[in-house]
DNA sequence: GGCCATTTGTTTAAAGTTCAAGGAGGGTCC
DNA sequence: GGACCCTCCTTGAACTTTAAACAAATGGCC
């Protein structure tokens, strides 16, 4: 049954609309998503906790550091290279400030700017773990998909993240917020 | 190159084999992932946050709890399903509990056992916020993937999933523990 | 029954994350 | 210059998660 006839323009207001249940074959899309992405996060981060003495995240911290023209990136754009806060990113590198890892530098240009920078300690812990974290990532991801299945899950994830991305001008619900 | 010959059978020590880097087609795709997945674990957390008061996985709880035969569970099994470890779901469940809208049973065959058990309360919220939850769902994952793209992707995860569950008879590595 | 390993669930403290607030510099407009 | 707003980053408190230790109960096993 539809909608009553004195309806608006529809899909306007807020979101009264009849919800748009997951049928039952979506549902089990999602939970083996849900599951999937929990058992893989939580192996990574007690692989990289037991073997490097971090998080995931901070590792990742780290590599896109290592990736940086001079080792050092301004906090800001670390944060949006890592998909994280600003704030979450500060408590971060004061960690791995402590464990030598990093350490922060004034910029120049800008007053309020800091840099980032990986330490030549911080670069040795990552050629050391790397190697058991890529090949962990292997076992649990690589090994099990076939290529196509490996090209597909890069095509899917680009796409969510696309549309999760900041700026999300998109087709979100900008209204109602 | 192949190893030296006095290599021993191989694949027995610890792993000083040469590192399977990714290449860089197997690291987009695997930046494509971990980001598509930040993105969306934390937008859904936000959401759940804004609209029910609680994290994402908190909401997997209640879900887990309403499906359940008397919208019970013992805390083990509930972990199980959920995926946490028990420790977190003792945290978890006490601050539900807090809220109303999950409480504990004793379990009587077994004096050590606790069942968690769904609330009207509990039940109410997740009626009320479950429509909101979906339609996030839908808006960053289903809406954006063709119906051949959600097969895979379930495919894919249910791979994943497998690969890690207890249960790591598998083709892990039980040495190096 | 008594012993012992295992299972169940909780607890504690430390670590990590989030949220809201805030200090300080930069930029613009008058 | 000064008012004003925005950006950059940090901070502290509240909350969540992790890791390790623990008490109680169970289930063999002798």
């Amino acid at each position: 049954m539809k909608a009553p006839a004195s309806a608006p323009a529809q899909g306007s207001a807020a979101e009264p609309q009849e919800p748009r249940w997951l049928t039952h074959e979506e549902q089990r899309v999602w939970r083996s998503f849900m599951e999937g992405v929990t058992l893989l996060d939580d192996h990574l981060d007690r692989q990289l906790q037991r073997d490097a003495g971090m998080p995931h995240v901070y590792y990742g911290l780290l590599v896109k550091l290592a990736e940086a023209p001079r080792r050092r990136l301004r906090m800001t754009e670390l944060a949006m290279l890592a998909k994280i806060t600003r704030s979450r990113l500060s408590h971060a590198v004061a960690r791995l400030e402590k464990n030598g890892w990093v350490h922060r530098e004034d910029c120049p240009d800008d007053k309020r700017g800091q840099f980032a920078v990986l330490t030549d300690e911080g670069l040795q812990v990552l050629r050391q773990t790397a190697p058991g974290h890529v090949e962990a990532v292997r076992q649990a991801v690589f090994d099990r998909l076939s290529p196509e299945q490996q090209k597909s899950l890069g095509e899917i994830m680009r796409i969510v993240a696309e549309g999760l991305q900041p700026t999300e001008a998109g087709a979100d619900l900008p209204w109602l917020r």
